[in-house]
DNA sequence: GAAATCATACTTTTT
DNA sequence: GTATGATTTC
């Protein structure tokens, strides 16, 4: 995915970051200004000049961004020295100083981490349980945003009202509750040993601010290198500043203009910040090796609409090539239609598959050119979205095997006792604090009469099952506890939601990737830290070596690069998203999410607006769904393409013909003249 | 207290 | 079109 050549020679800006020795360093690397490579450089240079690798730590956004890093920078210096330094995205970092560290501060080495659908469940599990039922009809709000808003007032470090008023207005007045909540759940947590995504990033902090700690963390690391910081939140700044008082040299990389996770509560201010606060060197990269001047005519003109001004256009290297092209459709099909003969025109002049890509707004954007796709048999694998670990089946399973580890794991528990016919929320609850406080008294829960009879022999199975897996034996073979696990899991798999057999495979397919693993709470923590990012993830590599195309979100496609990119549904209400134009921030962020969607391309550019959707009319006065070509495109904007009109289009011809209108009016006029 | 039915926000991006 | 929570039913 990632095919960027490496710049065999650097350049003089280029050069300087890398070499750079006078402390903290900010590089603010404009997209395909060569970023990677010189993160690589740098890399290799600090170890050539002897730091250390084991005191170097990289911070990245993805495992994936980490490892390929690192494997560049081993090409470069050669043997393996690369390969003891520390990478990983601040969660991973975090997990492992904390399962080395922690004990100090309190944290036991044994923790388990939740993901947010686990905190969303424990924290809706806590507020039943806390308010009971709420007075009146009052609709509160729904679990998943529990979440966010408790992730936001962490990761932003901001007080809880404040939150509410800006980001979520129309809780506010649950506020009192929320608190309530939010401090059941903390101490629940704490009981537990069980640290969230927010969790992790605060003990790695209290790491730092614990004499005890700190003392051991000193020299930890000399130097350590942050990729992406545009997208990095206040707490994860507070963290550098934490490795800066440890001794810590920080380079941080990234481009203010390629900011896209506000969402998250990342904050472009960092990176604006960052020369103050850190007291660091600046060096701006500013030439473009990856696309031919004309694409970047175009996405200079997109970022000069923003409200937010940013570094100056980029200038391109490389010499003229095509102008990019927007192509209008009638409609969302014939967009299909119209990537795919451009997949396969490019194909037959010499770009493999692998080096084209298709991006996207969200991730349900590419579901009709999926099918397309398929039927024309073009091979994708598809990044973002919908995960793995979110389908219930899975979820399932993880919980099964999370109980294996941990007998006392209530959240998991809790799920599961009510796949049992016959067991609802109410009983489950009461199980499950028989269960946590007298262990394996499976036993004496039937007696008390905890369980209804129907549902006694699928609670032993379960129970079977778990204990079967236990056995000491089998500790380091994951793969042979889930195989223990299965017969008990499959019986219940797709009976809530049908499509047992696809469940299945996805479960042979987890249990494959276990087997890969060294033991079974490794494998969870991984999957949980590290979730699979694309289709093809677990699937086994055979799929990998084979020519296919990369379908992604343009979150997922951040960093990556190819020949030939296309990025469908440029319309209002798809890009921008019609979710995120509450406010002019949001909007710029819309804005810089389409920079980063057109930066990845370097020789061929296709922007693809459909102009008239059937499925979902984005708005009531909209009814038949035309569509408003994205407002990103500007006249401007498009003086830098070439327009193309898939087809002549008058959009009326596709309306479905109505075929029993005419014989209804001649049945009205003779029954008239009857 | 579980299961079935109903009503109504909400619909995205990810560690 | 969907998923979650509230309500009613058994």
């Amino acid at each position: 995915m990632f095919v960027d050549a490496p710049i065999a020679v650097l350049t003089d800006e280029q050069e300087r970051a890398v070499t750079h020795d006078a402390g903290n360093l900010l590089i603010v690397a404009g997209a395909g200004t060569g970023k990677t490579a010189t993160l690589t450089a740098r890399l290799a240079h600090l170890v050539e000049s002897g730091v250390d690798p084991e005191r170097i730590l990289l911070l990245t956004f993805s495992r994936r961004a980490a490892t390929e890093l690192i494997d560049r920078a081993e090409t470069l210096i050669g043997g393996s020295l690369a390969s003891r330094c520390w990478g990983g995205t601040f969660h991973a970092v975090a997990n492992r100083l904390l399962r080395r560290y922690g004990q100090a501060i309190g944290i036991a080495p044994d923790f388990t981490v939740l993901d947010q659908a686990d905190a969303a469940d424990l924290l809706a599990l806590l507020r039943d349980e806390h308010d009971g039922r709420p007075e009146g009809t009052r609709r509160r709000a729904r679990k998943d945003l529990l979440t966010q808003v408790l992730s936001r007032v962490i990761n932003s470090r901001t007080p809880l009202s404040e939150v509410l008023d800006r980001h979520y207005p129309w809780i506010r007045d649950e506020r009192d509750d929320l608190r309530e909540t939010f401090k059941a759940y903390t101490a629940r947590k704490r009981a537990h040993h069980v640290l969230d995504y927010d969790d992790l990033l605060l003990f790695w902090a209290a790491l730092h601010d614990a004499p005890q700690t700190q003392a051991l963390l000193i020299g930890r690391f000399e130097h350590v290198l942050v990729d992406e910081y545009q997208d990095t939140n206040a707490l994860q700044a507070d963290l550098l500043e934490g490795l800066v008082g440890t001794g810590a040299t920080i380079t941080a990389v990234g481009d203010d203009a390629q900011s896209i996770y506000g969402f998250r509560a990342a904050t472009v201010r960092n990176i604006l910040d960052f020369g103050t606060r850190f007291d660091a060197d600046v060096v701006h990269l500013t030439r473009n090796h990856r696309s031919t001047p004309e694409i970047l005519a175009m996405t200079n003109a997109v970022m000069a609409d923003a409200s937010e001004r940013h570094e100056k256009d980029l200038v391109a290297v490389r010499p003229a090539g095509a102008r990019p092209e927007l192509v209008s459709s009638a409609d969302e099909h014939r967009q299909s239609v119209a990537v795919c003969e451009r997949i396969l025109e490019h194909v037959e002049r010499g770009t493999p598959l692998t080096r084209q890509a298709v991006l996207f707004r969200t991730s349900h954007h590419s579901d009709l050119l999926e099918l397309e796709l398929s039927a024309r048999k073009i091979p994708f694998v598809k990044f973002g979205g919908l995960r793995f670990l979110e389908a219930a089946h899975v979820k399932d399973l993880v919980c099964v095997l999370r109980l294996v580890c941990n007998p006392v794991d209530e959240l998991a528990w809790f799920r599961l006792l009510q796949r049992i016919d016959g067991v609802g929320p109410a009983r489950a609850r009461r199980l499950v604090s028989h269960l946590a406080t007298e262990r394996n008294s499976l036993a004496a829960a039937i007696e008390l009469g905890l369980l209804p009879p129907e549902a006694v022999d699928g609670t032993v199975d379960l129970v079977d099952a778990i204990d079967r897996a236990a056995v000491p034996g089998l500790v380091n073979a994951p793969a042979a506890q889930i195989e223990c696990v299965r017969t008990w899991l499959d019986s219940v798999v797709g009976v809530q939601h049908g499509n047992r057999d696809a469940r299945l495979a996805d479960l042979d397919r987890l249990q494959g990737a276990a087997a890969l693993s060294p033991s079974l709470s490794q494998f969870l923590t991984d999957l949980t830290l590290d979730p699979p990012a694309s289709t093809g993830d677990l699937a086994g590599t055979p799929h990998l070596d084979d020519d296919h195309l990369t379908l992604s979100t343009i979150h997922s496609a951040k960093g990556g690069e190819w020949d030939v990119v296309q990025v469908i549904h440029l319309a209002d209400g798809n890009l921008p998203s019609d979710l995120a134009t509450g406010s002019p921030e949001e909007i710029d962020e819309e804005r810089r999410l389409l920079y980063v969607a057109l930066t990845r391309a370097r020789d061929h550019l296709y922007a693809h607006a459909p102009l008239r959707y059937h499925h979902r009319p984005r708005r009531r006065d909209d009814a038949h769904g035309y569509a408003q070509i994205s407002r990103f495109l500007t006249d401007e904007v498009r003086g830098h393409v070439d327009e193309v009109a898939e087809r002549v289009l008058d959009p009326r011809a596709d309306l479905p013909v109505a075929t029993d209108a005419v014989a209804n009016v001649d049945a009205l006029v003779s029954s008239l003249l009857d």
